[in-house]
DNA sequence: TCTTACTAACTGACCCGTCAGTTATTTCAT
DNA sequence: ATGAAATAACTGACGGGTCAGTTAGTAAGA
């Protein structure tokens, strides 16, 4: 009997992004309020203490949430229509497929939805996503389109409108499906959803 | 002085939609879990127990808040569209148009929002919220297309996707002025939105 | 043996829901 | 008509449960 396996670690570095992990699963499930920090703790695996160890509150640790699902998001659109000079629809194509595919994948759909839910209490939270993520993004998208108008690619009409019904019946998925899915509605398949939209946008729903 | 002004009135018919609309209000600022009975009683007029003699609990007050903002505009929409025989391009303007017109008077925004933050706490409520609101309308517009699609006046496509097309970016506008709103980001028009997104939908962003 | 990550029991504030008491309104007797 | 008795809408203080945050003590690791 050299050593009997130990009740519990020391692992320092891990906690943080378990914690954060955790509690992003269990603010998605309930929102912030209902959400219990003790819940957090036990599907982080550890007690309720640690986590007031590497966050001083409750709401420190819903905007370190967010800030975490977001930042790593950031970059990804932006750099896949970087620097191309491609036709319009091509640029459009790709922009979307690249939001779809990110929007799929990562956990900003989640996100997303506690910040609707949560802009209320949290008008900070609410401003650092519309600087960081949403105004960042429609921003992009409004400049290619109206570098594309300028060429005579795209019909007038204000750019950031033109971004909204590109971008728009996407995230109205996106939603759908955090808001649906749990309850056993079945889902549209976003890459559907964005496949047929790209077109309709492009050349509209008449033939 | 015949009558000195009573420190409050009996009025058992108006307590309980007054209570409902004060409901509506703190519900949608704070979410489900942070909005105090105390602060609802107070808007409303009338000491917290009233509450208790109208509605059972909080959650049925909740309940009660989320049918009353949906019941009077279910029938707005489908009466608008029902029965009429026009050119899809026409019918697609119409629903367009009374959707933005219902979803910018009517209290269906913060619904909306209320429901989506609550949806893991209500499964009721995002069952109810599908089967009266938005499976009903997506319904509604994609049997319109699939009539036009019939017709050849409308590109093939799985009709469904199609009316997200339609109804997607109208909808991001309506969330968007309720998350960004109150925190003094400026709103999109939703009546600029819709009437220049139609035209997308219809006709394409490539002239 | 000493430091410290971690646990678990604890505290205190907050808020839902209750209920004993209060007051507006109605009904009934005169 | 008029006041007294009955009814029921309403108030507001309080009990009790829940949960964020604290801390005394324990065990891992060096």
């Amino acid at each position: 009997m050299s050593r009997p396996s130990p009740k519990w670690r020391r692992r320092k570095e891990a906690r943080p992004g378990e914690i954060v992990a955790a509690a992003l699963e269990v603010f998605a499930e309930r929102g912030f309020a209902a959400a219990r920090t003790d819940d957090i703790a036990r599907r982080a695996g550890v007690s309720k203490g640690v986590i007031y160890l590497y966050f001083a509150t409750k709401q420190d640790l819903f905007r370190a949430v967010v800030r975490d699902a977001v930042t790593p998001n950031l970059a990804v659109v932006e750099a896949a229509v970087a620097g191309v000079d491609l036709p319009f629809s091509s640029t459009a194509r790709v922009m979307l497929s690249v939001l779809t595919e990110v929007m799929a994948t990562s956990q900003l759909g989640s996100v997303a939805k506690m910040v609707i839910a949560e802009s209320g209490n949290f008008p900070d939270l609410a401003l650092i996503w519309h600087e960081d993520v949403v105004s960042r993004a429609l921003g992009l998208a409004a400049r290619h389109i109206e570098q594309a108008q300028a060429k005579g690619e795209v019909r007038p009409g204000d750019p950031r409108i033109h971004a909204f019904s590109l971008v728009g019946p996407v995230l109205t998925g996106v939603l759908w499906r955090e808001v649906f899915a749990p309850v056993g509605v079945p889902s549209f398949d976003l890459k559907a959803i964005a496949e047929q939209h790209i077109e309709t946008a492009l050349e509209g729903l008449i033939p």
